[in-house]
DNA sequence: ATTACGAATATGTCTATACATAAACGCAGA
DNA sequence: TCTGCGTTTATGTATAGACATATTCGTAAT
């Protein structure tokens, strides 16, 4: 026997997502739900209350509960990272910063971030290797007013990404998917064919407000997807 | 005055969030909250709940409540629906079913949605326009099984995606990104220099088990990008 | 017909209490 | 030292009741 507050859930979600339950149509009053189920209001509130909470239900006063609108489609993609993969993967990982750099930042990115222009930046480029084989470049600004201790950081234990991760924690992310040709530099940084699809993530990161770092992620594109798996109501 | 309910979770948000209380960090008890407040432990343990529920704290009977480790970095990104985004910005849209044909399904999209091999799919092809200019092409599988009145759609109205959100609930979804350089038909079908880097989105749904539509749709790489923003509480 | 206002009602928040249950702890016995 | 078992403890689930508050609805006044 299972509680009662997952039985009246599952209930409830296998009718919406069966379609029963159609968008809009009104589910039945908290009092009802407590006479059907036989159990207290409080029971039947918390699990509305949660259903709500994830956006599949709408609930308004005195007007009662209705089946949300399907939301706009998101997709939600893991971004992986290169030590953990490899390390299940069983092969070998590492990787090579090839500049560093303390700039002022430049107009194009302080519109991006919203940061004041001059403001200084830690500027880091990264190859990510696997096998020999390079998987990843990374150009990475990282706040210096928000993060000063990552001047002190040599980088040589973590990649920027992990350190950061590991290091200082953010409430907002920004993230942008896009597709280029490869050019030139970027063709024999990756040993790719110079014109080759490659993917590109850029990740935008704050903290309460405050720009913490941006990264830019090109990955080959004949070697390397982003993968997601989502359900609505987990 | 706020809720309290809101004011113990903004409390607790913050000092994790501001890395006050880094991962593995041991909360204050549920009994030790209460004091603190000067309220009951119900009012307590529902915010603690709905954190953990968040993925931000981790709870175990006896233990305690901790702060949860950074879970693996996800993207959500949003799928635009054409239509929509078109009336929003004021231009023209339409689109074509470029080919439509019901047929088993081929081995490798068996092995991709677990179908039984021979199980009848509708096929289509789709291009979506804005101002005359190809901004998308989607090839679409949908299982006649579990939507036979597909069968009789003609796709005059609404492109099928748009068709199928709108009548088909899904339970679960699998989306793959990558980046392709365009080969010489699918060049001219989006109007884009043959090699020129595209992008990508494999798009898989489910209902209870079912499969539901497989959408693979490709963009031009230099007319768009996929786009998201994520706070990690809301 | 229109507006203003009070009553009705469904949800929102909170309390105090009760019992269930998983997991850690400590003690006793081998 | 190790093992097994009962105790303790913090969380998990649920109840019955109370008051707050946003909306809607019907009614009365304009």
């Amino acid at each position: 026997m299972k509680h009662l507050h997952q039985r009246i859930r599952d209930d409830i979600e296998a009718r919406i997502m069966s379609g029963e339950w159609a968008p809009g149509h009104r589910i039945p009053f908290e009092h009802e739900l407590m006479t059907e189920y036989g159990c207290s209001r409080m029971t039947v509130n918390k699990v509305l209350s949660t259903l709500a909470a994830n956006g599949l239900i709408t609930r308004r006063r005195r007007a009662g509960t209705v089946v949300a609108e399907p939301s706009n489609q998101q997709a939600v993609l893991q971004i992986q990272d290169f030590a953990l993969e490899a390390a299940r993967a069983g092969v070998e990982y590492r990787f090579k910063v090839l500049h560093r750099s303390i700039e002022p930042i430049d107009a194009a990115a302080a519109q991006r971030t919203g940061l004041p222009a001059g403001t200084l930046m830690l500027c880091l480029s990264t190859l990510h290797i696997m096998d020999d084989v390079p998987q990843a470049f990374e150009q990475r600004l990282i706040n210096l007013a928000t993060v000063p201790e990552a001047d002190k950081e040599t980088f040589k234990e973590d990649p920027p990404g992990t350190w950061l991760l590991r290091r200082v924690p953010w409430t907002d992310a920004e993230h942008i998917v896009r597709s280029v040709n490869a050019d030139g530099p970027m063709a024999k940084r990756l040993q790719i064919q110079s014109g080759a699809a490659c993917l590109v993530l850029e990740r935008r990161t704050w903290q309460a407000g405050a720009f913490v770092t941006e990264a830019r992620l090109t990955y080959p594109g004949d070697r390397h997807q982003l993968v997601g798996r989502f359900s609505p109501t987990a």
